[in-house]
RNA sequence: GCGUGGUUAGCUCAGCUGGAUAGAGCGUUGGCCUCCGAAGCCAAAGGCCGCAGGUUCGAAUCCUGCACCGCGCACCA
């Protein structure tokens, strides 16, 4: 047995030091790796431990066990009360004694935040949201910047070193859709003169392309006898004719699409800045495709070189998928020589591996492509023996609307920033009551600081894995598992030890033992741990799980009487602050983890 | 067909790697403002944990099969 360093998680320090004792007795007695204490699963005790696992190595009862045991705990100084029944060891904490500690640990010990050493001397790059700079982000983008920027925050709190990737997907045939329904029907608009987000108008035109590219398509085929709609476009269709030419003329450098393509990317880039430090999400490096899409080649010819690819009769390069399990093969370069999506991030791994050293690469992306990164990884694995097990896909699943999925056709799609002004909006107005004397600057600031932690808690809070509907109104409720809600109980508390003033006692630990007192250090001492979790399962909700437990634990304990600052003897009320500061400061952190802007007033 | 994720309260979701009576939020019902901000708190009702087997002292959790739902299995991205 490891007993964690307390550097790392009290709540598991306090476990493993109460623990030692019994588990010195268990393994004398021959029971070989017997586990630590855990949590209870009945009302009452606050630590557990079920002893029918050690009845065969100990040839007694359970409950025998649990009693000889519960002896040995007793004699702790944090523990109270042992006691066994049926079977299971049940402790309960001394809480004053607890107190002392956790209060003391919560205010000066970084670790209460969450810091901790368990990546320690990593070297991690994540890549998140790699957009198309072709149409403005929606939710489903929100989804992944947020998560990769949690996750980020996480890796890095859990002492990784951690390098933020953003891969920009600025060139291919859907930028060239674009570009072609610009020249097309652009007229010269610019964002200036159309009042336009740069994306928003990039976006107006793929759209544009897409109505022209039906027209053509349904007059060429008024029958609807026609091929299917990717085969016309890749074939006789003179849109797609146009636009493939279009790419082209990109790839051998013409200066006037070249010129083209720099515009309007520009625009793209510039409304995708503006989104992401609204949302507060930010990276260490942007990589743009434009600028790496032909490093897979040589990658390619390598391989093709060692033997772990193979050539087709046309000149295409080929990997044979059963060296890694699967079935069949995987194209890694066509036969007219231009590269693929696999191509481009064969080219773009092996770069990070060389550049940043990295121990592990993680990449942020929806779940329609696990099995796209199991062959990824898989042929990456052949080509580079060094990069097998550093490679993580962290999948995701779908975000779905009230009324089903979003789908572009028939403009379901919610947009990101419009959504976030919508959230912003709503807050606004529900606030605007109890706003009414508020400066319109303050009154914004708070809106905007609610309504982006409605949005952030609300995306974050589900398993990665999960897909799940969001409905924004749920999102900015202050009741309930929200963002807001836990913004308020950080309020909450900041004005409460605004109005406390200083202690002037020594603290006076059995103030805290009762039920919200011990529920609210409960909540506080699990904290540490649900970061760390976050950070090993690469899992934003154990975070906002733990956050809201926090909030939940505290609102309980304010508006009990036992929870009672202001007029309270004078070394409860000091025991009650020190707790209060602690709960304030682990909210604010929790939020801040998030990138939720911990409010004092809302 | 194969792979993969899901199936837990009316709804939306947890369940920390097998434990004792399965949890939370919303919604519903009923309480609490001469009391640190009621955007709050307290309480109640509400479940054959998809189905069927198996392993175990003990299963929502592990194994097998089945049923639905999603996502994949391109010289697309």
């Amino acid at each position: 047995m490891t007993a964690p360093a307390e550097a790392r998680d009290f709540r598991a320090a306090l476990i493993a030091e109460i623990s030692a004792p019994i588990v010195a007795f268990l393994v004398e007695q021959g029971v070989s790796e017997p586990p630590a204490l855990g949590a209870p699963t009945v009302e009452g005790p606050d630590l557990a431990m079920p002893c029918h696992r050690f009845a065969k190595a100990l040839r007694k009862a359970p409950q025998q066990i649990a009693l000889a045991i519960g002896e040995i705990a007793a004699a702790h100084p944090l523990v109270a009360k042992a006691e066994a029944a049926n079977g299971f060891l049940n402790l309960s904490f001394s809480w004053p004694a607890v107190a002392a500690r956790v209060v003391a640990f919560a205010e000066a010990d970084p670790a209460a935040l969450g810091h901790s050493d368990l990546l320690a001397g990593q070297k991690v790059v994540i890549e998140y949201s790699s957009p198309n700079t072709n149409k403005p982000q929606h939710l489903g983008h929100c989804r992944n910047n947020l998560l990769g920027q949690t996750i980020a925050n996480l890796l890095a709190r859990a002492g990784a070193s951690v390098t933020r990737l953003n891969l920009v997907n600025d060139r291919g045939i859907h930028i060239c859709k674009s570009m072609l329904a610009y020249q097309r029907a652009g007229g010269g608009q610019t964002p200036e003169t159309a009042g336009l987000k740069g994306d928003h108008l990039v976006g107006k035109f793929y759209v544009e392309f897409d109505r022209q590219f039906s027209a053509e398509y349904k007059a060429a085929f008024p029958n609807g006898d026609g091929p299917e709609k990717d085969a016309w476009f890749n074939g006789d269709s003179p849109l797609g004719q146009q636009t493939r030419a279009l790419l082209r003329a990109w790839e051998a450098g013409d200066p006037e699409v070249v010129a083209l393509w720099r515009l309007m990317n520009g625009w793209c880039e510039q409304g995708f800045a503006q989104t992401y430090a609204r949302m507060g999400v930010g990276f260490d490096r942007i990589e743009r495709e434009s600028e790496i899409y032909q490093l897979g080649k040589k990658i390619v010819e390598d391989g093709l070189n060692d033997g772990v690819f193979y050539k087709l009769p046309d000149g295409a390069v080929a990997f044979d998928q059963t060296k890694i399990g699967l079935e069949g093969k995987k194209v890694v370069l066509r036969g007219d020589g231009t590269s693929l999506y696999i191509t481009q991030d064969l080219g773009t791994a092996a770069m990070r591996h060389d550049k940043d050293q990295f121990d592990r690469a993680i990449y942020v992306v929806g779940n329609e492509q696990d099995h796209y990164f199991k062959v990824l990884f898989g042929v990456l694995g052949e080509l580079r023996p060094a990069l097998r097990g550093r490679l993580t896909h962290r999948s995701y699943g779908m975000v779905e609307l009230p009324d089903g999925r979003m789908k572009s056709r028939e403009g379901t799609v919610v947009d990101a920033d419009d959504l976030m002004s919508d959230l912003h909006a709503l807050v606004a107005e529900t606030s605007a009551e109890r706003w009414a004397g508020l400066e319109g600057a303050e009154a914004s600031r708070r809106a905007e600081a609610i309504g982006l932690a409605g949005l952030k808690f609300f995306l974050l809070k589900f398993n990665p894995e999960r897909t799940f509907i969001f409905d924004k109104h749920n999102s900015i409720a202050i009741e309930g598992e929200t963002g807001p809600y836990c913004q308020y109980a950080h309020a909450r508390a900041t004005s409460l030890l605004a109005k406390a003033g200083a202690p002037t006692a020594a603290p006076d630990w059995a103030a805290l033992d009762n039920a919200p007192g011990r529920g609210l250090m409960t909540a506080l001492m699990s904290f540490p741990g649900a970061v760390q979790r976050g950070a090993l399962q690469l899992d934003p909700s154990h975070l906002t799980g733990a956050l809201y437990d926090v909030a939940k634990a505290f609102s309980s304990f304010y508006n009990s009487a036992d929870g009672r600052v202001i007029g309270a003897e004078a070394g409860a009320l000091a025991a009650r602050v020190g707790l209060v500061r602690a709960t304030r400061k682990v909210l604010a952190e929790g939020l801040g983890l998030l990138g939720i802007t911990a409010l004092d007033e809302m």
